[in-house]
DNA sequence: CAATTTGATATGCTAAAGCATATTGGAATT
DNA sequence: AATTCCAATATGCTTTAGCATATCAAATTG
């Protein structure tokens, strides 16, 4: 099962918690988006407790649901990026 | 081995295509890549041709070395980060 | 040409993601 | 108290990422 919570990097666990801000924001349970997904309830939630290494299809696709982009941001543009999100709105990061 | 080529959807490859563009752009070569990151060289050419469907512990580490953040960014707010990215270099997006 | 470099492939193996299903515990509602 | 809703967790099973290692083909270079 993973060990149960170490060892679970922080940049993983921020992208997790992201999900679930994210799926809450859109007023979806985990049933609602597992029905969306085609992910079984039971891995969503180990999703967003950082349980799991998801596989990047995982990823990309509960993002889609969720009106979310997964991107490649180059270290020396994230401070302006991070600035664009938090002006416009949106699930904060 | 997963299916040769067909089934990885646009997204998983356009993330592939965007670590290779940064690991050249870094003038790494995959052996290079490998060594700092720990992953075999053959798994980096899988990655990079979409070969696989990579687990999101190995996205994050291999942006990191190439001096990448992993986001998620609002659809919403996706033009008005893209246009930072442009404007400000690096990996072009 | 021979040697080196680089990326793509192959094989065998292990660890872990992911699926399906069921159950549990807590919180809220009636 | 009983029912409903939700997230967390458990079990058993299948699939696949990822590792280690070796080889191959195509460039590049001496």
């Amino acid at each position: 099962m993973m060990q149960k919570n170490i060892s679970m990097s922080y940049a993983t666990e921020h992208i997790a918690s992201l999900l679930r801000a994210a799926r809450e924001a859109k007023g979806l349970n985990q049933r609602e988006l597992s029905a969306r997904s085609g992910l079984p309830q039971s891995h969503i939630s180990k999703i967003e407790n950082g349980a799991v290494d998801l596989r990047l299809s995982s990823l990309i696709e509960l993002a889609r649901i969720l009106d979310l982009e997964l991107t490649l941001v180059p270290r020396k543009a994230l401070p302006a990026v991070q600035a664009i999100m938090r002006s416009a709105g949106g699930t904060g990061q």
